[in-house]
DNA sequence: AACTATTTATAAGA
DNA sequence: TTCTTATAAATAGTT
């Protein structure tokens, strides 16, 4: 921006970006708080820089609570209502099951065989890869219907509990009372299907609210 | 910045502060990219608008790894007493994380940045799927974090309850009493420090499609 | 850290 | 919204 074009490429000497980094850090950071100013918007920045060192900005002084507004505003990744009846495996995970024993087969018949196939080292190891990560992808369809499980597991207790007039929120903290207590409550029967809150819930969604939704 | 200098305050009429907050939302974000571009430096930036609208960027296309970094930097865990509150991840989650960041920051460089370098479209697909693989790990390892936060949660319950006398395990089903009480499943426990990181790993360093980019 | 020659960003108007 | 343009700001390279 000033004594010639620049390339907008990384700078290479060290000194040099370490300096406009500097500088450029503190534009931003000003830009930033003009914007905030000038249009009423909550502004926040994190900056890692290249060697690892966090700079921020909050134009409401309150990172924290920014970051919660977020992540509520983002939305939540959807989980599968958990069906507390059937700790039985998803049929998705069933059939990921099936290929991983095929192919399980497959390479124990072709390592253990000699390799004696046509298949080249490279398509044995694309095979292994993928094995892996149908290995990985069926972890996560269990630790998902355990999360469901135990979700639901939680709310019942949660409801046993008040609906005794046992509830002590000296116990939980501050906290754990919103989450705990947030959860519906009426009538005891258990309704797995319809059990509404991610987990997320609980974490992101503390008492900020902005209620927007544009 | 231009047709007379502007005060730094509040924007009253709402169409020009509509108008400005677009403009200069388009400025900051594009002098964030630039100094991440120039400096290697990873930054992100959260805006809500006056109507609570959500507007970011996360330079690394990352934003939840870039969160959790910067709440790793910050070092603040408020605790209440419980350890259920605080969904941290562990070490080894973010250290994956990190991971994640950097071969994002790869991914991008290499495709965005005109691929002008000499790694091969092989080894690129290599690294896609290196780094499938540690998000899947990435996933695995936030959804035990849960699953331990929920099983704590759930004891805390239950011992609640029995405490209380009150507990009556005809309404859960015997089954479902014993299956919370278990002991997690044995599942296929990735050990990401053993996988392999480098592209040989993946291709061998045989014969393969010669694999040139250029 | 200052200094400028230039490039960028942008406020106001169309 | 988008474009134009006069002018304020930012900043790359230098001292």
């Amino acid at each position: 921006m000033a004594r010639g074009k620049v390339q907008m490429s990384r700078i290479e000497n060290p000194v040099h970006r370490q300096v406009t980094f500097c500088k450029r850090r503190n534009g931003l950071m000003k830009k930033a708080r003009e914007l905030s100013v000038r249009c009423s918007a909550d502004v926040g920045i994190i900056i890692f820089s290249g060697q690892g060192k966090l700079y921020e900005l909050a134009t409401n002084g309150n990172m924290e609570g920014l970051i919660e507004n977020y992540k509520n505003a983002c939305g939540e990744t959807g989980s599968n209502g958990g069906e507390l009846n059937q700790p039985q495996e998803s049929e998705e995970a069933l059939m990921i099951n099936k290929e991983i024993n095929l192919m399980q087969k497959g390479l124990r018949f072709m390592y253990g065989d000699k390799a004696s196939e046509n298949m080249t080292l490279d398509e044995m190891h694309a095979l292994e890869r993928n094995l892996e990560m149908k290995m990985m992808l069926h972890e996560i369809e269990s630790l998902k219907n355990k999360e469901g499980i135990l979700k639901a597991a939680n709310e019942i207790l949660q409801e046993k509990i008040e609906q005794n007039g046992l509830f002590d929120a000296a116990q939980f903290g501050a906290h754990q009372v919103g989450y705990f207590s947030e959860a519906p409550q009426a009538h005891f029967t258990p309704d797995y299907t319809s059990y509404p809150l991610t987990l997320d819930d609980y974490y992101g969604n503390s008492h900020h609210n902005n209620g927007d939704v544009g």
